[in-house]
DNA sequence: GTCTATAATAAGATAGAC
DNA sequence: GTCTATCTTATTATAGAC
């Protein structure tokens, strides 16, 4: 098909020996982008690296050439979206507000942040069925993750010191019953949605249940 | 080694002609466990044929021969599991209790259930991972689960009248308040555990979170 | 109804040219 | 750094004897 001399053909563009369109930066965002989108689709097991590869601008080559694995690809792509939550949960500055609308705000940002970010859901779904072995593999995560144990455990204690929140609430469930509700909604939509005839991704429900996760922290908590 | 004679060896007990130890009953609901188990541990696409076969008193032959493929056996898996969490709801008794008695055995019964069935809990989130399409397939689940939502409106309605819950609550809402901090609980423990340094099934723990989700629904809808 | 052996295919990973 | 072609293994499913 292609002739091997090629005489007539007009010379490359590019003298400096520069192969085609190198962006190695890119590349690998790319391949993880996708990644992302085949496991949060078809979970772990049920991703195939072809599969990858075909949503790529690249080769499955560059796969294993980036990432060695398919493993190691999973574990950069939890990563990833680990990463995402954790940054914007900075940026709510729980501090400046009184400690009951401060609740709110973290209460509301997780429920919207789970809305929004079904992939990070699934994939949380995804490395539990494997038993969590890989989000093990890496603590960067859990360092990340410190961070909202603090913010919030700051805040109930100016509540209990105004006298608007009681005493002896554990920090961790309290961020458990934030996070359950939340995440569970975008988890188990499919199942909860078919059985019990509801849509969950209507907008008069969604906005029912972000004012709900709020009435039911709040009068949990309140003195 | 089977010598295909066997003159010195003993006359076979039944004389009218039943091949081995034929037992189609015991042999599917055989199956059907081991399918459970490997289902569970791996995920729907991650399970093998062969790993459910080799868990099996028979061969994979047999699990064709009953069950037709492995997707047909995952969806017969899913109608057992979601089948023993409905009938142990209706054993409950609601009625004889004093509202909100009767909410605390409710809330109580839901997290016992989602914490002695761990399987249940991973069936389900497999499934939610390839969007329900399993569970749309079997309308005796989603029949099945009508009876918890009459129990619990049947319950609000009498506190209501009773004058120790106030009015407006929406059934499933509160249904799924429940659900997902007893479900999540369970199906998030290793990220959750492993991240914020916490041993979800201690002791301790659990029967905290017992009381816990108890407390939340009550004080969610106490007059 | 049950078993062993195998067909047909698909998947993860790599070789080797450019 | 990138590409195509392929190796090796494992998987779902079935054939055919008993």
């Amino acid at each position: 098909m292609t002739d091997p001399v090629a005489p007539l053909s007009p010379p490359e563009p590019s003298a400096t020996r520069q192969p085609r369109k190198n962006n190695p930066e890119k590349t690998r965002e790319d391949i993880l982008q996708a990644a992302i989108n085949e496991f949060v689709q078809q979970g772990l097991a049920g991703a195939r690296v072809d599969a990858i590869a075909e949503r790529t601008a690249t080769s499955k080559r560059m796969i294993y050439y980036y990432f060695g694995s398919k493993e190691q690809l999973y574990v950069e792509c939890l990563v990833k979206l680990y990463g995402d939550i954790r940054k914007t949960e900075q940026s709510l500055d729980l501090e400046s507000l009184p400690a009951e609308q401060a609740i709110r705000r973290l209460a509301e940002f997780t429920f919207d942040h789970h809305d929004r970010n079904v992939d990070f859901v699934r994939m949380v779904c995804t490395e539990n069925i494997h038993y969590g072995e890989y989000v093990k593999k890496s603590p960067a995560i859990r360092e990340m993750s410190s961070l909202v144990l603090q913010a919030l455990s700051s805040t109930l204690e100016r509540g209990v010191k105004a006298g608007v929140f009681r005493p002896g609430i554990e920090v961790i469930d309290l961020h458990m019953l934030m996070s359950s509700f939340c995440f569970y909604r975008v988890s188990n939509r499919h199942t909860f949605g078919d059985i019990f005839q509801i849509d969950l991704a209507d907008e008069q429900v969604k906005q029912r249940h972000r004012q709900m996760i709020c009435d039911v922290v709040l009068s949990y908590i309140r003195a």
